[in-house]
RNA sequence: CGGGGUGUAGCGCAGCCUGGUAGCGCACCGCGUUUGGGACGCGGUGGUCGGCGGUUCAAAUCCGCCCACCCCGACCA
């Protein structure tokens, strides 16, 4: 591609909405354009990149065994309200009528086609297993795009579907998904840690995400470095400390004027924050059969925990939650900032686990200004629920080992879901097995966002000039600059560069040296070649790799051969990383 | 949806407080000089000042409403 021809110019500056580096460099150097909130062109250059991604993520698919097709991106509503997702889903689905007045969505995955395909063409078991991909466009009405194409409500993902007969089926494939996902990062140059997490609104029994750790990141992981147990803080585990061996002490209420929050409770009492319990309120969206109700939920962690509200919603089996209004909480009889489950009437009381545990707390007394000494559960209350809703902290113990974890943030660039047989069950998948008898097919569900893929791979190879590709994601293979006095032997390196098989961008604009130096810098490309009178008069062509400070003199009829070499060993580098992991349940 | 912020040329910004001819840098076009790390000179092109309404002789500027975009929280690849 000559430069002068390239649509979509470099910018010296970036817009002043770009904060993060993968976002502004992007739009610098010609890889992306905003058209919405949370809506991008991809430029030639970044449709390059990210089809050399795509690319990658067909072949490792097909290793596994998948078969790619296409879905379609309009759905009849029809089918989602047969798996019951139309009603489960709120504004992240955009939905519209059709001119005849039919419910129609935009889709933002494809389980529910997968199954409706399935439920046609899978009768047997002599049918399974099977695995089916696509890499097709999702959208989704995030309420709140961010940091370029890390947070987009459209985006491409490549998401993979295994039907199975059986959960043992279904283990294998999900083992082997884990395995390829690991690799399509490494040969994207992305390093990722992989952790369990919640199965949300796809529903099933175990789910990974795939993490790019960086403090861009909107996710939260608890990793211990000893035992190498690694989750996302909505789920994380960790091993409660012991609490202390009290007897219990006799239930005193005491006068503890302006302690509306534990810290100031803590102070005022001269106890520590774990003597305390900790109550929040918050109202859960339940589903009881085909009716939707609300209801009130009374929470309590020790006071120097959090409550966790994935957790929460988890045990409670909500499908929302969300705070309380105050007149909800005066309602039953509670007080805001002095409320205990002492009395409480109409509430769903859920209690962390380590509260039966814990003797003599101070919780609130119902009463402003007001608590209670030596509160026992059992004793004093009771509560609906018992379970672990408090969130896991850094330095806290690993559930695994005991030693303590650290956290980090980090971007979910991939996830792989067992979802068993939700859909093929609501939708009447099912096959027959050697005796004849009926059963769903059990799913799974695979997805990568190619362009949050991009922009991850982005954020982790640049520098203060520009992009350092790797050359599996990088637009061309070769920067060639034509300067002056080496215009026509670029002319002629570019058309056998090309005929060798190599990608190449041509800078063949006129203009100063400086410029064509930093934008070869800016978009990154891993080879750069100039050819100027200086470079022939020391022999031929000057040769400088995009990660080295270091340039070489490539004699003419070498360049080929030279350039072909080191393509070969930049993929080589990548490829060693490419290893077998363990699984991780 | 809550909190904060910004909308003036393709990008970055000034002008607004105190109403009176819409400006600067970069980019872009023409001519000339220059040519290995964002060159220089001369001459140019380009703007419904986010939108609607109001106040006023007069609105980018004052007032009201709306919209868009960004950032921080509740959601997700």
């Amino acid at each position: 591609m000559k430069m002068s021809r390239m649509f979509g110019t470099t910018l010296r500056q970036a817009p002043a909405d770009a904060e993060i580096a993968s976002h502004q460099l992007l739009v610098r150097a010609g890889f992306i354009r905003q058209l919405g909130a949370g809506i991008y062109s991809l430029m030639p250059m970044g449709w390059r990149s990210v089809d050399k991604i795509e690319d990658v993520m067909r072949q490792e698919i097909n290793a596994i065994g998948g078969q790619e097709l296409y879905m379609p991106v309009v759905h009849p509503a029809d089918l989602w309200k047969e798996t019951g997702r139309w009603f489960q889903i709120g504004d992240e689905m955009s939905r519209f009528h059709d001119r005849k007045g039919h419910d129609m969505v935009l889709a933002m995955t494809h389980e529910e086609v997968v199954a409706d395909l399935a439920r046609r063409e899978i009768q047997s078991y002599k049918q399974l297993p099977m695995l089916v991909y696509h890499i097709q466009t999702k959208w989704r009405d995030d309420p709140r795009p961010r940091a370029g194409l890390i947070r987009v409500r459209e985006f491409t993902m490549k998401d993979s579907y295994s039907l199975d007969a059986d959960e043992a089926g279904l283990d294998k494939q999900y083992r082997a998904h884990y395995q390829a996902y690991f690799n399509i990062f490494q040969r994207c140059g992305l390093s990722v840690v992989a952790v369990k997490s919640d199965v949300g609104m796809m529903g099933g029994s175990l789910a990974h995400e795939y993490m790019y750790l960086t403090a861009a990141g909107e996710d939260t992981l608890l990793l211990c470095d000893k035992c190498s147990y690694r989750a996302n803080r909505q789920i994380a585990l960790f091993r409660k400390p012991k609490p202390d061996d009290e007897k219990a002490a006799k239930l005193e209420k005491v006068p503890t004027p302006n302690t509306a929050t534990i810290e100031d409770l803590a102070n005022f009492l001269k106890i520590p924050k774990s003597k305390t319990a900790k109550a929040l309120f918050m109202v859960a969206k339940l589903n009881e059969g085909e009716k939707e109700t609300e209801k009130l939920i009374f929470a309590v962690v020790r006071g120097d925990m959090e409550v966790n509200e994935t957790k929460l919603a988890n045990a409670v089996k909500a499908k929302e939650l969300r705070p309380a209004h105050a007149e909800e909480i005066t309602a039953i009889g509670a007080v805001a900032g002095y409320a205990s489950p002492i009395g409480l009437k109409g509430a769903l009381v859920v209690v962390d686990d380590l509260i039966p545990l814990s003797p003599n707390l101070v919780a609130g007394a119902n009463e402003k200004g007001h608590h209670f000494l030596n509160v026992n559960y059992d004793r004093d209350y009771r509560a609906d629920i018992v379970a672990d809703i408090a969130t896991a902290e850094e330095g806290y113990a690993c559930p695994r080992c005991g030693a303590p974890m650290h956290t980090s943030r980090g971007v979910e660039v991939g996830n792989i879901f067992k979802l068993g047989t939700r859909y093929s069950a609501a939708l009447g998948a099912n096959y027959l097995d050697e005796s004849g008898n009926e059963h769903p097919i059990v799913m799974g569900s695979y997805g990568i966002g190619s362009g949050r893929l991009l922009a991850c791979v982005a954020e982790e190879h640049h520098d203060e000039k520009g992009f350092i590709w790797p050359v599996s994601v990088a637009p061309y293979d070769v920067h060639l600059l034509a300067l002056r006095g080496g215009q026509e032997q670029a002319e002629a390196l570019y058309g056998q560069l090309r005929q060798a098989g190599l990608a190449v961008l041509f800078d063949d604009r006129e203009e100063s040296p400086g410029v064509k130096f930093n934008d070869a810098d800016l978009i990154g490309l891993p080879i750069r070649l100039t050819v100027s009178e200086r470079s022939l008069k020391e022999g031929g062509v000057e040769l400088k790799l995009r990660s080295s400070s270091e340039k070489s003199s490539v004699k003419v009829e070498d360049v080929i051969k030279e350039v072909g070499r080191i393509k070969g060993q930049l993929l080589a580098e990548i490829n060693e990383k490419v290893v077998a992991v363990s699984f991780e349940e």
